[in-house]
DNA sequence: TGTAACTGATACTATATTGATATCAATTAA
DNA sequence: TTAATTGATATCAATATAGTATCAGTTACA
């Protein structure tokens, strides 16, 4: 079971990229070499995120991609929601019957206590985190070989 | 994002039922018809429920399945685990480079932490636990019309 | 003792999702 | 003017999920 799929794992590395090179505009395929990321995917991912008002871009020569948002403002939970949709544990199980008390049923509950976890944690890792964690880490942005 | 495919669905739909009817073998058509689970679909997960040790069987007539551990026994977490495969949050970003220091890697840390909490809830909610909390809302199984 | 009700085992098909590529028009810096 | 770029879109390949079909073997019981 994978949680992050190509596209959001992409994507976060692609906004990691350009939120340590702020204020520059950074082609598609200079992300693309530098992050190993198949250049055409990438592309489609870079657009969807100025749908989502996540980056901005510049055409034509010299132009690229550039932070819109703070980076402290973009949740990985946002990435995940755009990237593959809003995270539900479950629909509801015992379909088939009508539930007598369907505001107060246990099992529903237990389900959505746990969907609620899981998003305030994706929540709480936000693009901005994750670029602070890496320069602290390492000096300099920098990857591990698995 | 589904977090629950229809496999795990249908499982711990299974599993409620033989946790509730203990002592007694109960049919794979028994449970398909009366939980609307695709007859040979669910025959599949028995089957592969019997190679985890959580149910037996009862082959000819009057056979069945029947609970083998105990419904306190069996996570939710486990059952992802054998139907949708372990859950990992993401491989490791970066692939590309080496990481300096894997065993501090922040990134790494961050995503693994999230990784934990997700399979911790998923532990403490077992068969067992959903039984009673159903029992306790309805005094009757029953379900929802969602 | 025959047969209907069962499971065991396995092969197959269909559909959806994910991952990736290809193409061409429009824009812009130099 | 042209090479470097994005915008837009169509297509394809690989994988995962969901569901079906078939036949052999076992067992209760009429
Ligand atoms: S980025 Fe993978 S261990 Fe650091
Ligand atoms: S089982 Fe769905 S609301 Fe109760």
């Amino acid at each position: 079971m994978k949680v992050l799929t190509k596209k959001t794992d992409y994507a976060i590395r692609a906004l990691l990229m350009l939120g340590s090179k702020r204020g520059e505009y950074v082609s598609a395929k200079t992300i693309s070499t530098d992050q190993d990321i198949p250049y055409q995917f990438l592309r489609g991912l870079l657009q969807e995120m100025i749908r989502h008002d996540l980056i901005v871009s510049k055409e034509g020569a010299q132009g690229g991609f550039m932070m819109k948002k703070e980076p402290d403002e973009i949740p990985v939970a946002q990435l995940i929601e755009v990237f593959q949709g809003k995270v539900q544990v479950s629909e509801c199980m015992f379909r088939k019957q009508i539930c007598a008390n369907r505001s107060r049923c246990v099992l529903r509950h237990e389900i959505m206590r746990i969907e609620q976890v899981v998003n305030q944690e994706f929540d709480k890792l936000t693009i901005g985190k994750l670029i602070r964690d890496l320069e602290a880490a390492n000096g300099v942005t920098q990857g591990c070989g698995e």
